[in-house]
DNA sequence: TCGTTTTACTAAATCGTTTTACTAAGTAAA
DNA sequence: TTTACTTAGTAAAACGATTTAGTAAAACGA
């Protein structure tokens, strides 16, 4: 292999030792001035008065020296940053994850970027992160089971925020068709004491998700037994809060046949202590989880589970936050809902009577 | 509640209509110039030469009027961004999001933020997205199992990278232990067939990760067999890789009683392969993970695997690169390398002869 | 041929900081 | 009493773009 010379002039690489080249620069170079050049490199209205030779010019001198507009410089100017704001929990529970994919599938086409925070539910970083993310200039927020605990002075979209304030728009699951899905589906098998994990008191859905739970069991006639529900306490976001809930509410010895967990993660948990109490799943518990994230198809038994479609509730948060900047004026809903739907895998069964 | 007059002055929020304040402007009502304020602002060297008396002035009233020094201004005058750039193939696979909360950790100190690319694999957002994130200033990437494919401008970081390119750090496990660990896990279980998986062409480690593991083998005297080695293929971040790859496996009638996957979500898929062929893990097959991701622990069986501690890769990346920011002349290590660990649950068990 | 419009540009202001290079007054030293 | 230093500041340039408000020359119309 040949010994590569620093001055070596690699096809795309040719300037890459020599410094970004500035707007004035380039001016000089071509003999004009940094407005002429500015004026067609944007295209603006003024620059249909410069003739066509000239236009080429300018844009095979940008080419040549790989001219890239400074973004500070620009963005100082136009007060505008091309970035939003994510406000997640956590990354690695996989929730937040699949909502990010969603974001990005937008915003990359579009030329924005994000600044990520987790605030990982602790208070301090809950008022700290956003102010820090403002102080960058970021033109909106999507926050993510976050609640907005600070003053919403820009365009703000809550995935599952369910909190009504002025100027936020939230993206929520329908948490009705949700709960029917989930409980009509464990009725229909038979099931009639039905056990539920409730999610932490820190998480958006936590009360929305149980609410209309106990309402779907009401109007099937299912009676819901204080002793058969317990709650996930603590944020560490594997499975193995759903495993302490599980083993709290087998130690109180009630019968139960179906366990409607707060997500699959605590499904996954309810899983591993069932199995550990000699239950079996689903031969003895139905076990419902909620979200579908990737771990529930796989897991043995795959998970039955209502799902939510996080991809397209990150993607539609995105586009709604980039139309409240486009149109500032314009009105925006507090809510937008989209449709659960019920996945149907093998740790939900018939109940039978043995 | 008392209606909310848009004029009642709120504790925290008293400036919340009123745009942000410029130093001009704060200099104007104090009836100083910028720079003075700019010097006890930033505790500026000339600043000792200011009396107390006027610096608690400036303080007082820059807290007053809740003053934050423009983002844009300010990066634009010193040249930097307190920004890096993250690329990762995929946020929702459990292993980036893990290495992302070990950089956030340290990020979230020091005043720095960070911009996120999922380049998915694809060649043409493995050259865009390194080259938008440059344009956006970032002081330095960190890479996360991603091949550099652009000229190193800035100091670089790369988790699970291996290449060796000038100015990029590496940051990667002791793959020889690694592979040594699990091989000698199963063989002490006394496995002698042992299936493989192999990662993805993509995927940073694959080669390593198969060389070591088949000196590793070699060493102990197992011999490998070609019909027992499949390699995942598609880009799906799911166990479904793992699991159609074993399907393949299985087709081929061969006997084997231990599987070594690449990772943890191919292993799971393979579980539910080995599964649906009626073959019990770890009864009949003992199956090896690698990574310990989340989902590992909780799964059923629990996950025997190799674990990389990817918080620390990711602290341990964020942390290199502030260092080679604060010391641009310092020669930095080309690798730097961090221990595996042997995880035992429940998926390996004892070979025996039935 | 004069006045207007179009063409082809440019100078200077602006965005909000930080930094460099002063000034002017007071104090200390010789 | 002059020189030198300290104190307490400030004016202006710089970072690199965009935008406003021009100008000078050419073309056009009556």
């Amino acid at each position: 292999m040949p010994r590569q010379s620093k001055k070596s002039p690699e096809k795309s690489f040719a300037n890459a030792n020599s410094r970004n080249i500035s707007l004035k620069e380039l001016a000089v170079h071509l003999g004009l001035s940094p407005t002429s050049l500015s004026i067609v490199l944007n295209d603006a209205p003024t620059a249909n008065s410069i003739p066509q030779e000239t236009k080429d010019r300018i844009f095979k001198a940008a080419a040549k020296f790989n001219y890239r507009p400074n973004y500070f410089a620009r963005s100082l100017r136009a007060q505008r940053s091309f970035t939003f704001g994510l406000l997640v929990p956590e990354l690695s529970d996989g929730y937040s994850a699949m909502v990010l994919n969603g974001v990005e599938s937008v915003l990359s086409t579009e030329g924005f970027f994000y600044l990520t925070a987790s605030h990982l539910h602790r208070e301090d970083l809950l008022e700290h992160h956003p102010q820090m993310l403002i102080e960058r200039q970021v033109e909106g927020i999507i926050a993510v089971d976050t609640p907005i605990r600070f003053n919403p002075t820009l365009p703000i979209v809550n995935v599952s925020g369910h909190d009504k304030i002025e100027g936020v728009t939230n993206i929520v699951l329908n948490h009705d068709s949700a709960a029917k899905l989930g409980i009509e589906h464990l009725y229909e098998l038979g099931h009639r004491k039905i056990a539920f994990i409730k999610g932490q008191d820190f998480s958006s859905d936590t009360e929305i998700r149980w609410q209309t739970i106990m309402q779907a069991a009401i109007e099937k006639g299912i009676e819901i037994d204080d002793d058969l529900i317990v709650q996930l306490e603590g944020e560490n976001p594997s499975p193995e809060t759903g495993y302490a809930a599980t083993q709290k509410l087998l130690a109180r010895k009630k019968k139960f046949t179906a366990l409607f967990a707060f997500n699959d993660i605590s499904a996954i948990g309810a899983i591993r202590a069932l199995c550990e109490a000699d239950c079996r799943v689903p031969e003895d518990v139905s076990v419902l989880g909620f979200d579908d994230t990737y771990a529930a198809a796989f897991h043995n038994p795959a998970l039955t589970t209502i799902k939510q479609p996080l991809f397209e509730m990150g993607s539609l948060a995105a586009k709604t936050l980039l139309q409240k900047l486009a149109e500032p004026n314009r009105h925006f809903a507090q809510t937008l809902t989209v449709e659960p739907k019920l996945v149907i895998r093998r740790s939900t069964a018939q109940f039978s009577q043995k």
